[in-house]
DNA sequence: CCTACCAATGGTGAATTGCAACTGGTTGCA
DNA sequence: TGCAACCAGTTGCAATTCACCATTGGTAGG
């Protein structure tokens, strides 16, 4: 793997300049998705299962994530954001909130950037804390509500009022 | 062209999720390039031709940059970034800012990366305003330090201190 | 008039992608 | 015990895209 140049830039689109990569993190970061089958069957955008073994191969090596065995069942796979990839977070964030504003997003996608891009940097760090307690086993501190809840909970008020429009 | 899904994120990367598209508005941004051969020449990258008349090809059908004849050579063309594209100066930010700190950048390359971080959204929307009267005509505020000098000057002062290693 | 330059094209082989069928092994349940 | 469903991938193949290199018609300057 030779480099095109020294561009903190270049080097990050050597990592993320493809249509799955990102969107494999995004799944596991917002949908807490860990698993291969759940990566593959719940995936919005449908991705294949040759290229979702591909990039989750790349993304391991190249550190962005892990790949350990499930205690639970000896065939699954559980697959865990690193810190890089846990460090994402602002990037994702700036990059929803762009896409909302200047592409045709779905409205009931776009709740979670909204409130994301809301949120700011203490919410970005709220929710780090938050994926490295679930991805790294590293504890955070009690008592604070958790990010991950207020976006999925964001996401079902949107879903349930689409599905009830009546006044 | 379909669209995959109607999330903010995975929109922005239908959009750049390749090789060479920011690479492209990457040059265009912060290196003031805006002629054709001016950026297949001066690219650390080295991309080839038909990829960039791709790229600038979508990027314009997009209404990313504009295309316009210039008046000074018949036969040159101009290419400036449109609004879409400046509000990337964000997202750019942090992505140097995650490439910087994750990935084997170059020192001399990452001065810029770390300005822009530094700077934080008080320096981007300066930067900004300094792109809108660049490419778009539109006066920026007087009387304040341009923030594209300040990037360049602080990557001339790195070059210069590589140059001269002795203490 | 001649050379260099302009934004692009065209040809080619290689690499990547997308799609579908398929693998060997495991699990849960009857 | 038998068996269907499920597990993380593999494989084959066609289509697209990519990268490299040579070349285009038109323009500018001396």
């Amino acid at each position: 793997m030779e480099q095109r140049s020294g561009c903190p830039i270049n080097l990050s689109l050597e990592v993320f300049g493809d249509k799955w990569s990102l969107i494999v993190i995004r799944d596991m970061m917002f949908g807490n998705r860990r698993h291969f089958n759940v990566l593959l069957a719940n995936s919005n955008e449908g991705i294949a299962s040759n290229i979702l073994v591909s990039r989750l191969q790349r993304l391991v090596e190249l550190g962005m994530i892990t790949r350990t065995p499930d205690p639970s069942h000896k065939q699954k796979v559980l697959y865990s954001l690193a810190e890089p990839a846990i460090q994402l977070v602002p990037v994702l964030a700036h990059l929803g909130a762009w896409g909302r504003r200047h592409l045709p997003a779905s409205r009931e996608l776009s709740v979670r950037a909204e409130l994301l891009e809301r949120g700011g940097p203490a919410f970005w760090d709220r929710f780090m804390d938050e994926l490295r307690e679930q991805h790294l086993g590293i504890p955070r501190p009690e008592g604070i509500r958790s990010a991950f809840d207020e976006l999925h909970e964001a996401y079902q008020t949107e879903l349930a009022r689409m599905n009830e429009p009546s006044a």
